[in-house]
DNA sequence: ATGACTGCAAAGACTTTGCATCTTT
DNA sequence: AAAGATGCAAAGTCTTTGCAGTCAT
């Protein structure tokens, strides 16, 4: 038998706070912005419930940047920029590779591919200027 | 004045342990696996010269994987596949993109863009098979 | 001799988890 | 009432760091 999904406040606003910003936030920042709303709202909810929604598909983990899990409630298919300087996450959405790559790379290399990413990595605006103004003084 | 650079037997030995490896590796491997040679390695060491690698350009991160970062002493553009099963993290040498699309990425959206990473997910020969037998059984 | 590098262990940061309690059905 | 979801705090994992001692130049 499979285990029963419940109804729950908590989670119903932790998804809704995901898929409401175009940060591609951390559990952290899921915590601190629902905090005023949900003042009983503990971090461990929020890190169960990040796990539950990867697990039923609905929001997916951009990967770990400067030591925090980053997370998308935009499953389409799209690229990310990550900011080494600041660690900002932007969405690239023009860029999608071929679908059909997985499976050539599958049966090139004996192996079930399941999804690609590509990430690019560098500084975003801000940064680049911050980065100019240090190199003046 | 730019800091000296001195040589030094363990990290000598760090670095051709990741560079004698295909198996993109994490810092708790190099501490393992040069354990035996140099038995009194501390994981200390082994991360402050994985940092000093990475500002050298020496290594490259490959990202966190099941919560430990990995690392590849092949800085040579290629691809990576990794298993979602095990961790095992694969080259895919063939793939390539082209190079001028960072430069594109970059005046597109008014950033700066240094690299770009493709990164395959799924299963790799020995996790597939795995799933099979659970699924008969 | 200088200061770079290291070992050791403590501290840090992020995430997971056990248990009692509260909620949903 | 049954079992899923949560709060709280403790525990767990990986990584960083301070300090005293060691080693390369």
């Amino acid at each position: 038998m499979e285990r029963a999904i419940r109804y729950s406040k908590k989670r119903e606003a932790i998804l809704a706070a995901i898929r409401g910003t175009k940060c591609h936030p951390s559990a952290e920042w899921v915590y601190q912005t629902l905090k005023p709303e949900h003042p009983d709202l503990s971090l461990g909810t929020v890190y169960r419930n990040l796990v539950f929604f990867q697990e039923t598909g609905a929001i997916q983990s951009i990967g770990v940047v400067k030591g925090q899990e980053r997370f998308d409630g935009d499953t389409t298919p799209h690229s990310h920029f990550i900011c080494s300087g600041c660690g900002a996450v932007l969405d690239l959405d023009q860029l999608t590779l071929n679908k059909q790559l997985d499976e050539r790379i599958s049966d090139q290399y004996g192996i079930a591919v399941q999804r690609h990413e590509l990430i690019f990595h560098g500084l975003c605006q801000t940064c680049m200027h911050h980065n100019e103004e240090e190199i003046k003084s």
